[in-house]
RNA sequence: GGAGAGGUGGCCGAGUGGCUUAAGGCGGCGGUUUGCUAAACCGUUGUACGGCCAAAAGCUGUACCCAGGGUUCGAAUCCCUGCCUCUCCGCCA
């Protein structure tokens, strides 16, 4: 969200930027909301203070012994006013501030004017693409053919956009959130947590997932609990309503977790393999930061979300996205994209963007320069680090032997009992 | 699931409709005293949104005692609903 204040003395360049992000304005009855909403208010308030007043008054003379009811007469009319005066605020109140939760981050600078993917802008590239002398086959005939990946049955216990994984796929998976929390906590400098996978709407609302995004999520029956799409929903809420002090930011959290998304509109979209699921896991980053050093912590949490890649020996792209291509609350995203041998194409593995403020504001997530500092705002970050299915599709295909078998990478071997090559059994 | 007790400022804790401008204490901050430390003493103390002011300081208004409704001229206090915490019982990995 936005600051009210910033936006009714920007309204040009909000506007502006909703045209850059190549969406509709919905702002158009903004200014006379505004003002009506704040004359409202002021003439609520100004009869508020004559009937504490009063009312002083008539404690005084009920104790003096004398009657009173002339005022309270009065008064009970002024207190029906102002009843519907209130109302009347509040009603503007509220829409107004669904306006203004409507309206997305402001993006940074820096990042490109474009409408889609097609004008992100490339950063940087790491590796080379391998050669292969034979077809590389893509990951859903990888696994199944090695008995390590089983679709018919995810589809018979639950349904499309699942997978079971078996044997050493299984334990690939669970080696890779290992390594990447290892690399994190005690490489990278992040407090590791493992928070609840089910959160309530007041989360999702922190970080702006609702109200706009309601579709995008599993809901639970009968109840106010909604399963995570990201470790993002309940790691960047933990200091909801907080005050942090300036001396312990920027705070560092990494945390695994499963991460449940409906994936609804996104039919005949990456149908094959596991790249897009239902349910998948995932190491997020996440940093709590000051604002004017925010911009550097994205360019280091970007860092450590790659040196996982690099670890790993997968060739990688980092992006940076345009602004019709950026999240509703970034100000600024890098995409790093894995090479996908099978598709010949890099392929988004981690997400990292600075949220400035915005999830903030909507969070209430402040901090305080020293002991009679004002508060302020701090500034939120995230990326995966990394997507663990993505990554275990990237292993399997870029490692992949003409045999149909896969070599572990170097630095995934002690998570996986020395072992350096899954093979058919 | 059943029974009960609770939720008040940074923290502890008083507060049964107007004498509360939320007592008192702790902590924090500033000061006096002191060779230093400690102690004692004095003062001070939250958040949000408005108004006055060129701006800051300052002054001023409103709201905030878990949340949302209600009763009342007036609610931390009375009523209703919800959420959360704790204790005991039951069930359970």
């Amino acid at each position: 969200m936005l600051d009210l204040s910033f936006v009714r003395e920007n309204l040009e360049q909000v506007r502006q930027m909703l045209r850059d992000r190549g969406l509709p304005d919905p702002l158009a009855a903004f200014e006379e909301l505004d003002r009506e909403r704040r004359k409202l208010l002021t003439e609520a308030e100004s009869r508020k203070a004559r009937r504490n007043k009063v009312s002083d008054e008539i404690a005084a003379l009920k104790k003096q012994g004398q009657g009173a009811s002339a005022l309270i007469q009065e008064m009970k009319q002024a207190s029906a006013e102002i009843k519907g005066l209130d109302e009347e605020a509040r009603n503007l109140d509220v829409q107004l501030r669904a306006a203004l939760r409507l309206i997305p981050n402001l993006p940074h600078e820096s990042v490109p004017i474009g409408r889609g993917s097609g004008d992100n802008r490339e950063i940087r590239r790491w590796g080379e693409p391998r050669q292969f002398d034979f077809e590389p086959k893509p990951h859903w005939d990888l696994g199944p053919a090695l008995g390590i990946l089983d679709f018919d049955r995810a589809a018979k216990i639950s349904g499309a956009r699942f997978a079971v994984y078996t044997g050493v796929g299984a334990e690939l998976e669970r080696a890779l959130a290992n390594f990447m929390l290892d690399l994190h906590t005690r490489e990278h400098g992040y407090t590791e947590v493992l928070p609840p996978f089910i959160v309530n709407s007041a989360s999702l609302t922190g970080t702006g997932q609702l109200p706009k995004f309601a579709q995008d999520l599993f809901k639970l029956e009968n109840s106010d609990f909604w399963l995570i799409p990201t470790a993002e929903v309940p790691v960047t809420n933990l200091y909801r309503d907080e005050v942090l002090e300036a001396q312990t930011l920027p705070v560092k959290h990494c945390a695994w977790t499963a991460c449940f998304r409906s994936e609804a509109g996104s039919y005949g979209k990456d149908t094959r393999g596991i790249i897009r699921q239902h349910q998948f896991q995932k190491v997020e980053l996440v940093k709590f930061s000051l604002p004017e050093t925010s911009y550097d912590e994205l360019e280091s949490l970007t860092r450590d979300a790659a040196v996982v890649l690099e670890r790993l020996k997968l060739p990688y792209r980092v992006v940076s996205l345009c602004t019709g291509d950026l999240g509703f609350s970034s100000a600024k995203t890098y995409d790093l994209e894995v090479w996908l041998p099978s598709s010949r194409e890099y392929k988004e593995i981690s997400s990292c963007s600075n949220f400035e403020a915005f999830q903030a504001r909507r969070a209430n997530l402040r901090f305080r320069r020293g002991k009679g500092g004002k508060t302020e705002f701090l500034h939120t970050l995230n990326g995966s680090g990394l997507a663990i299915g993505r990554t275990w599709v990237a292993i399997v295909e870029n490692y992949q032997q003409a045999d149909g078998s896969v070599v572990i990478p170097d630095a995934l071997r002690p998570y996986l009992r020395g072992l350096e090559k899954i093979t058919r059994r």
